[in-house]
RNA sequence: GGAGGGGUGCCGGAGUGGUUAAUCGGAGCAGACUGUAAAUCUGCCGCCUGGAAGGGCUACACAGGUUCGAAUCCUGUCCCCUCCA
């Protein structure tokens, strides 16, 4: 049962705080009072898993509407994964496998679960529906659109006018979606704005099968880190949801302040009043904007981990970043005889004498070997190729133990514990094998 | 079915026989400046080799061919777009 306890503040703050539009606000909000327990539809393809904080708004979105407690009903897309959301896109996407898709669903609801509350969705295949369409229930549906209706739609005709192929699949894909709709008897389905039409065409089935058409609650789509586009994986500018805290904690350090605002409405929790607050000082200029941006990456890993990680990723950025530190969680490469002769070792006399791995693999035998640093960047993954870490070098970018490396002599000496760096944030360091190669 | 246009490096897009690893822009990387912001400036930006100068290899849809020499010309194949039907 509905909890009666939500007030008309509350339902006005949930249609509008990190909303972009509402069809049709008025029935929602009647809705909304009616005390029926809605059914919330969000539809998700597997085709690229990671839940990013762009995605993010509308999931707590849906967790707020829990909270009233209405029901979340998920769809697994795992047809139209198969075809790949044309919406905002220019080009045709590719097709997917059906056991990608499988595993990607896994990931997914996995991220999904970190937001909304588990017990208050039911997850749905699209296969359970269309696995068993025919022929003849495709005409049926398609028979109930026309091309001019989809022709309708910006990136349709944008693709369309400037020479682009659009494939039948793709114009399935809005009406497939809609079928969901119909399939699940949706209420409200929520989505980013670039979603308008897929969600718009939902309630156009609706109503010609006889059902109440869906209310439609659309979110901004956030922008990516590069401050320019909508935040998408394809494009590298986003920040994802199970990533490690000091990652998200220093992307979101990176973002512009320009967007600071919008990521303050759209993915956190503070008040109105403190939004304002935060606006005016931002207009004011009367802090320093990295201050901000610095509690908004701890309001957000807040919300995604807890109070300590946030301290934590705090601390790191403030040690790291700030004070440019060896972070402590430096990635660990293990030497092996495999990679030494891969990074030729020059013997070296000076050294005392180059021990063999045999010796190495004991414990607290002290050894350093003269290697070639290009082989031992591109070896470890510091450098695209060898001519990518020579090219570093080259930049004077590199450093080993605190010693630059130059061009002129790139080889240097390296040791168990050995640090290893390269420009400002790539980190490695030099551990023991623990196993004694051959 | 007919007519026409086109496929170049991560992306966009020049280049129509040699001086082209291929103009330029974007993205990316490194450096300066900074607040891991913006803006700006500088360098790099196929692979291998060399400390460097340099050398080698691979590359302009694919496969052949012409030529001393081809992204550029010819033939075939594949793919894409537009218009007409």
């Amino acid at each position: 049962m509905i909890s009666d306890k939500s007030t008309n503040g509350d339902i006005k703050h949930l249609l509008h705080r990190g909303v972009a539009e509402v069809i049709v606000e008025e029935e929602l909000t009647y809705l909304l009072h009616s005390g029926r327990k809605l059914r919330l539809k969000e539809g998700f393809d597997p085709s690229f898993p990671d839940i990013h904080l762009g995605h993010m708004v509308t999931l707590k979105k849906l967790r707020q509407f829990q909270e009233m407690g209405h029901q979340v009903v998920l769809i697994v897309g795992d047809w139209t994964a198969q075809i790949g959301d044309p919406s905002g896109a220019s080009v045709t996407r590719p097709m997917l496998s059906a056991e990608q898709v499988k595993a990607n669903a896994k990931t997914y609801m996995e991220q999904f679960f970190k937001i909304v509350d588990k017990d208050r969705t039911e997850v749905r295949w699209q296969s359970e529906w269309f696995g068993k369409f025919d022929l003849g229930d495709v005409f049926k549906l398609t028979s109930k659109f026309t091309i001019a209706q989809l022709l309708a739609r910006d990136d349709f005709s944008k693709r369309y006018n400037s020479g682009n192929p659009i494939t039948m699949t793709e114009f399935l894909y809005p009406l497939l979606q809609a079928y969901d709709s119909v399939a699940i008897e949706s209420d409200v389905e929520f989505g980013g704005t670039d979603q308008k039409f897929n969600l718009l065409i939902g309630r156009e089935l609706q109503a010609t099968v006889g059902q109440h058409p869906q209310q439609i609650l659309t979110v901004p789509l956030l922008v990516g880190t590069d401050g320019s586009q909508k935040m998408s994986k394809s494009l590298g500018n986003y920040i994802g949801i199970a990533e490690p805290p000091e990652q998200i904690y220093g992307k979101l350090m990176s973002i512009p302040d320009s967007l600071i605002m919008d990521y303050f409405t759209l993915v956190t929790d503070v008040t109105d009043d403190e939004l304002e607050h935060i606006k005016e000082s931002l207009e004011q200029d009367r802090t320093n904007p990295m201050e901000l941006k610095k509690r908004l990456a701890r309001e957000v890993v807040k919300q995604l981990y807890d109070n300590r990680s946030a301290s934590e990723a705090e601390g790191h950025f403030a040690r790291v970043v700030q004070n440019k530190e060896i972070p402590d969680d430096i990635e660990e490469f293990k030497i092996t005889d495999t990679l030494l002769k891969k990074i030729r070792i020059s013997q070296m006399e000076e050294a005392g004498g180059i021990g063999s791995l045999k010796e190495v693999g004991k414990p607290k035998v002290e050894r350093a070997w003269i290697v070639s640093i290009p082989l031992l960047l591109s070896e470890l993954g510091l450098a695209k190729s060898n001519s990518d870490a020579k090219r570093l070098i080259a930049q004077q970018s590199v450093r080993i133990d605190g010693k630059t490396i130059y061009k002129e002599e790139p080889r240097g000496l390296i040791k168990i514990g050995s640090i290893i760096k390269v420009g400002k944030r790539r980190f490695a360091k030099i551990i023991n094998s623990d196993i004694i190669e051959k």
